[in-house]
DNA sequence: TTGTATGCGTTATCAC
DNA sequence: GTGATAACGCATACAA
């Protein structure tokens, strides 16, 4: 592997002449020294070492991303905003995924923490399990104190900087709008009971219909898993049950979109014998029949705003809110009544 | 920030001590010490400094993904793979993404070059470029010479470990099938036309309804980039040269999304007027109709597949490959005439 | 088995 | 403006 210090000695200068050539520092170097380290380099394909450069400086360029499944098109949209905003500001990611085990969140981030990065990005949901949370909060806490920041995706869950999503609004409005178009008796797709996310879109939703005059049963409720089968299995589970709701509010769109595939199955005509709404307008949604209704969230500029967040944090001031609204689109999932 | 000196401090041994009881080197520590050395950390909340591990190691946990567009469910779906392996070899990803503009892979390779990973993946096709493969050939033998190992997936364009997706194989394969299923006037939407993969695809399709029959004329043959809206515009083109084709092939799934927005748009029925083939069989397939025909590619497992090069690979090896062949799907998309 | 001391590649502090 | 040299945090060869 080659060195600086083959650099320098290509160039016939001193380690620091080279340093300073190759990284602007403050100091300056005279013109032609510069170039003729700069030759060097290039003639000996010299490429930093990120790693002694970070532990010299006490620095490092890299930004830590977590996320639930990046397979997910909801999670896969955020990090393309990232990782956009990442090649701006010159910034390298490292991505961790949970896979969905929510409760490895503060492991990941102890994974993390070991790459002394910058900062780290966490995005997706929080759960309401005390022990989790708990470990999660330790976890910030230490690498905050250490000079790391930490940027939440999702909602307020730790006094850190977070990019809020506004769940509970959006629902609410969805709901609300979906009450104006004549549907009275509504059924819900739930998503799993621990968290935060899949909770306030389905008390949002209640609310919005509640103030409208519409009607959701307990029974009507069916919780699963926060994905595409999830969706399938819970939509399968609330035919069983067979209550005949005029429309069913998935907490976010994989999950919808498997509740239509399970009413395919099922000989279930959609939007005739049944109105689906979704949450989150993920990208896929443009290319299935019946357009979906959803709440559109700006997926790729939340995940921009996040790393927004970290290359203008100050050492030491408080904990900054980025709100995101969510934006109802009526589609002909939603045709009314 | 605690460091390993802190511990050892803590605990009342030396870094030595300290160094060996955390991480289980040759050498054996006697239990009592350990545990102490192991209590110490826990309190201290101690997670070693990876980057410094790596410098006095001479080698890292860390391994380069690159990608051209992680929003794109065809490398979310390889990601999501290389990521589920990495966690089972308890390695690290930094994620680079050229955003497809496919000429900068060789700029971001020196990226993670910096960062001394001990190995890179380079997934998506290449390009016919010469100066552009010509970079990315330096800058993988400047990796490779230095003990660093390079994975691709897509096609062999260089000398190193591949998993081989047989794009011409499966493509013909297709061309065949449609073929058989009386198709005889074909239209193809082509992707960017220096893609080794949208290229082989395409030439592969030729071959197989050539060989069966079928008629592709250089006129019904557009190209466009490799994307949704890339397959949109095609689509869109196609349309206006007015050839009236019985059955367009998308050189990929997400170009035949698009496609198939475009013909609706225009009044055109699927398939009634016209049938419609992807390639990759990406996972959201399973939502849009009519359901389209594609070539199957296990996509989750080739970037496990790329993982098990990386820690399977010996210093010095030759050039080991991985076949993945595609297997022919037929949907209602191609319902034969 | 434990401790001491050196080196990994770079930046930064100091002298020149 | 340039050059020695001491950190940075850890692993390991060597000494005890």
């Amino acid at each position: 592997m080659v060195t600086l210090a083959d650099v320098a000695a290509e160039a016939g200068v001193s380690l620091a002449t080279a340093s300073r050539a190759l990284n602007g520092s403050s100091r300056r170097v005279r013109e032609d020294l510069r170039l003729r380290v700069a030759e060097a380099a290039r003639k000996l394909n010299y490429a930093a070492n990120a790693q002694a450069q970070a532990m010299a400086r006490g620095r490092s360029e890299v930004v830590g991303l977590l996320v639930h499944d990046i397979a997910d098109p909801y999670f896969s949209s955020i990090a393309a905003g990232v990782m956009q905003a990442a090649e701006e500001h010159r910034l390298l990611v490292t991505l961790v995924s949970t896979q969905r085990r929510y409760g490895t969140e503060a492991e990941h981030l102890t994974l993390l923490r070991g790459q002394r990065g910058r900062a780290m990005i966490l995005v997706g949901s929080r759960t309401r399990d005390r022990d989790v949370t708990e470990a999660l909060r330790r976890e910030v806490e230490t690498f905050t104190e250490t000079g790391g920041h930490v940027v939440a995706v999702s909602q307020r869950a730790l006094p850190i900087d977070t990019v809020v999503v506004e769940n509970r609004a959006g629902a609410r409005q969805l709901g609300q709008e979906l009450t104006a178009l004549g549907y009275r008796r509504f059924a819900a797709l739930a998503g799993p009971t621990d968290l935060l996310t899949a909770r306030d879109r389905l008390q949002g939703f209640k609310d919005g219909i509640a103030r409208a005059g519409g009607d959701l049963s307990p029974a009507a409720v069916v919780t699963g898993p926060f994905t595409r089968d999830g969706g399938y299995a819970a939509m399968t589970e609330l035919i069983a049950r067979d209550l005949r709701p005029q429309c069913v509010f998935a907490v976010n769109d994989v999950m919808a979109v498997g509740a239509m595939a399970a009413c395919r199955d099922h000989g279930i005509e959609l939007p005739g014998d049944l109105a689906v709404a979704g949450f989150d307008d993920i990208s896929t949604l443009r290319d299935i029949t019946p357009g979906l209704t959803t709440v559109r969230l700006p997926l790729e500029r939340m995940g921009a705003l996040a790393m927004d967040l970290v290359v203008t944090a100050e050492p030491g001031g408080s904990p900054r809110i980025r709100r995101v609204r969510g934006e109802v689109v009526v589609r002909a999932s939603t045709p009314g009544r």
